[in-house]
DNA sequence: TTAAACTTTCAGTAATTTTTGAACTTTTGA
DNA sequence: TCAAAAGTTCAAAAATTACTGAAAGTTTAA
């Protein structure tokens, strides 16, 4: 396979990935290019490659770097914004985990703690059957959310950080 | 809050949290529905507690079964079928990340293998970043992979099986 | 074999999400 | 201070995805 062709198929694969994912098709995309771009990109360049609208470009990338994904580069000399990615495997994890975590775990979690309040009849079985399955995604959700802030914190633990050298 | 309220809320946020991860909106909240109903419902309850058709209602509820969430059950004497959900969220999780790693990692892995093998010239630094990107995240979805894969027949890993009783 | 009870399918419609593009704002250098 | 170049916004249009409802299919029992 050439290079080009190889391109063309990591961006449309990452596309489709983020949006079975819940990402954006676009947005998923531009990552993509800047992922296999050695240089910071220009919105011009962005645009060209894809063949997507100036708007959308650029909402896309304020979104990316909302995610912690790319970065703004300036050139001395020049006006032009250029956008790069970081292209760590494992920082891109790690912030895609941090920002889904504080987007829906977080309130998911907060949400599961008030539907523990709901009152009612101990001997309904729709109530105990809430009750249980409410109880049980909560317990489930406070571990993921641990498990998750140790993670994103992993230097300060030697458990975590041996375990994370086997993924690098 | 009552208990009402609180099934309506459930059901909402079930089906929230679901279209964020790329997942039918409905799809979710039927699950959410048989999650806090104690017995089996028919598709005619259903329909009138989400108020859904009966086509939508019907589809879905294939779906659901092929991801391995929910069961038909037969009441003896009864033509209607049944439907009742797994509440085990341990069962729930596995069932999802199964099904995910099926139709989704497998065919990224397959893909990135394809991709290593794209030739070009080593000087050229667009091939060189595209090979170390694509080398890297190989890497990671390999492990994923790999992990899942214990994950997954975790009864048979005693390092795993004692991971997992912290999550149960 | 018929008919009632239930399930499935899918073409057309509706809802949602994404994209465009032109107007508007900001920045910079002359 | 002005105009060119770049960046941003958002209402309307396009694309995508989900839903409805009625017709067709299936199963069961008499």
């Amino acid at each position: 396979m050439e290079l080009s062709e190889g391109r063309l198929k990591f961006i449309e694969a990452w596309g489709k990935l983020g949006s079975e994912w819940g990402i954006n098709r676009t947005m998923a995309q531009i990552h993509a290019l800047l992922l296999i771009s050695p240089e910071a990109l220009t919105t011009e360049e962005i645009m060209e490659e894809l063949t997507i609208s100036r708007g959308n470009t650029n909402m896309n990338l304020r979104d990316l770097i909302g995610w912690g994904l790319v970065e703004k580069q300036h050139k001395s000399g020049e006006r032009k914004e250029y956008f790069y990615a970081d292209k760590d495997t494992w920082n891109i994890a790690r912030q895609v985990a941090k920002e889904r975590k504080k987007r829906e775990l977080d309130p998911i979690i907060k949400l599961l703690n008030e539907l523990s309040e709901v009152k009612g009849d101990d001997k309904d079985r729709n109530y105990k059957t809430f009750r249980s399955s409410v109880k049980d995604i909560n317990k489930l959700a406070k571990n993921v959310n641990k498990t998750l802030e140790t993670m994103l914190k992993a230097e300060e633990s030697w458990f975590w950080s041996s375990i994370f050298k086997i993924f690098k």
